[in-house]
RNA sequence: GUCCCUUUCGUCUAGCCCGGUCAGGACACAUGGUUUUCAUCCAUGCAACAGGGGUUCGAAUCCCCUAAGGGACGCCA
């Protein structure tokens, strides 16, 4: 099959992955994996001064947390590298040495310039449609330090990789003219053109910038999304199925991503919309999974789990899953299941002691809890029970916030009777008379 | 300034190609319900065809103009 598609994601190392450039190396991937073709890695690193290994390390990083797995290029080779530009000089030379026999390329003030052609180009974009555009001035390839310029690179890369689909960022629509010009130049064939809706930044306007809030990669690595959720918002951000389906597998979207569902208009980035998705991918998780991933950010939050029964965290993380929109906010919800001490919030401490029979109901609490022979959520439930009955009341509601503080210090969290068996007795009966102590003491 | 692209609820969007819909969905927001609490859950609601001209019995859909937004005009990539 010789028809067979050839993207490639042509970064240059800043230092940081800007989420514009991941979603035009995810909409690239995409229609490599949907197409069958393959996905090549370049990088354009003709700006040496800004090029370090910490630098590609970002990106690499980036690229497979997100799941972007390159068929060619670096660390993986191919039949078309090497595949960093400022290893490709010898290639550049020949392709400047073709345009000079044709009388395409003259010297002028110590640099190279490129003689167009001065016909209207004609780009059949796949998402646009057709466009028109005359290039109206010569322009430099080779500046007078001898160095090539990213058109030039950026074609005869493109041309001797043998990429066959260009999908990029909107922003280069207008150098398209350059471009085709310079194919046209090469007597090469034109690549497939897709340019992409730009994302634009939620306040303000303009493109989303790196200082923007949520605009790295590395920001959604740190606060511990979830990768599959984040690449699943980078799709909905400019192409959708047509049915309303948002969250979605991966393979999914790979099964139905094509140019026809990719919006032509830039879109809004929207944090709150990226929560969501994150949300979802998170209680779509097996239990097993959502704890593995939520010990090292825990652990990170400086929650001590060494030694930690593995058991009892699954149970917590339970507890969690479902109710917890981030994994970020996790150490503050559940935190204390893990402490040595609990720590109360003053705030609820204030509200609990103001109503004057805390000490009181804790104590009635430690009896009624310690009488409890099978400790599992049902019969704590009807220890309250009777402690309400005892006490003349319909409902046992007033002890559940005395009880949810003293264990946790808090005034919300997850359901309380599981929280407590989930918690075990010991340490809740523990907690119940540190409390009592407390209450003594303030 | 010149050129290119774009324009449907606050946001992401479906519908547009092949004119006739109460212009649909999701997020957000609001209200109500559930819940000991809550960051969960359920229900309901709010809210848009940028403007102006055509064509047509009928226009979000086709044509023209304007405006606004975005982008490109480097010896950056």
């Amino acid at each position: 099959m010789s028809a067979s598609v050839r993207v490639r994601f042509a970064p240059s190392p800043t230092g940081f992955f800007h989420i514009g450039s991941a979603r035009t190396a995810l909409f690239n991937w995409l229609y490599a994996r949907h197409t069958g073709g393959t996905f090549v890695l370049r990088i354009e690193d003709t700006d040496r001064e800004r090029n370090t290994d910490a630098a590609l390390r970002v990106l690499f990083d980036g690229m497979r947390w997100l799941g972007l797995d390159w068929d060619e290029g670096p660390e993986m080779g191919g039949d078309y590298g090497p595949y960093f530009q400022s290893q490709r000089d010898d290639v550049y030379r020949e392709y400047l040495q073709i345009l000079r026999d044709k009388g395409r390329a003259y010297d002028q003030d110590g640099a190279v310039f490129f003689r167009i052609s001065g016909q209207p180009q004609v780009i059949e974009d796949q998402i646009r449609g057709r466009v028109e555009r005359t290039e109206e001035k010569d322009f430099v390839i080779f500046r007078s330090d001898g160095s090539p310029v990213f058109h030039f690179v950026n074609v005869v890369d493109d041309i001797t990789m043998r990429i066959t689909h260009v999908i990029r960022g909107e922003d280069h629509l207008s150098n398209t003219s350059k471009h085709t010009e310079l194919y046209k130049a090469f007597g090469a064939p034109e690549p497939v053109f897709a340019h992409i809706p730009l994302i634009l930044k939620q306040e303000g306007q303009g493109k989303m910038s790196k200082r923007d809030r949520g605009a790295l990669i590395e920001e959604y690595q740190e606060k511990g999304f979830l990768p599959a959720a984040v690449r699943n918002f980078l799709c909905l951000l400019g192409w959708n199925p047509k049915d309303g389906r948002e969250v979605m597998p991966i393979e999914d979207i790979i099964a139905e991503f094509d140019f026809k569902g990719v919006q032509r208009g830039n879109a809004k980035f929207d944090e709150k919309k990226m929560a969501y998705i994150n949300t979802e991918h998170l209680r779509g998780l097996p239990i097993g999974s959502f704890t593995w991933i939520a010990r090292p950010i825990l652990e990170k939050a400086g929650v001590p789990l060494e030694g930690c029964n593995e058991d009892y965290l699954q149970a917590v993380m339970e507890l969690a899953r479902g109710k917890v929109t981030g994994l970020e906010t996790l150490a503050d919800y559940v935190g204390y299941f893990f402490a040595d001490e609990v720590v109360a919030d003053p705030k609820v401490t204030e509200k609990l002691v103001k109503k004057g029979d805390l000490g009181v109901r804790l104590n009635e609490l430690e009896k009624a809890l310690s009488a409890v022979a099978d400790w599992s959520a049902a019969p704590i439930e009807e220890a309250f029970g009777k402690l309400a009955a005892d006490a003349g009341m319909e409902k046992p509601f007033a002890w559940f916030p005395p009880a949810r503080w003293a264990v946790s210090g808090l005034g919300g969290g997850p359901d309380l009777m599981p929280m407590l068996e989930v918690m075990g007795r010991d340490r809740v009966l523990v907690r119940i008379r540190q409390a009592v102590e407390r209450v003594a003491g303030a």
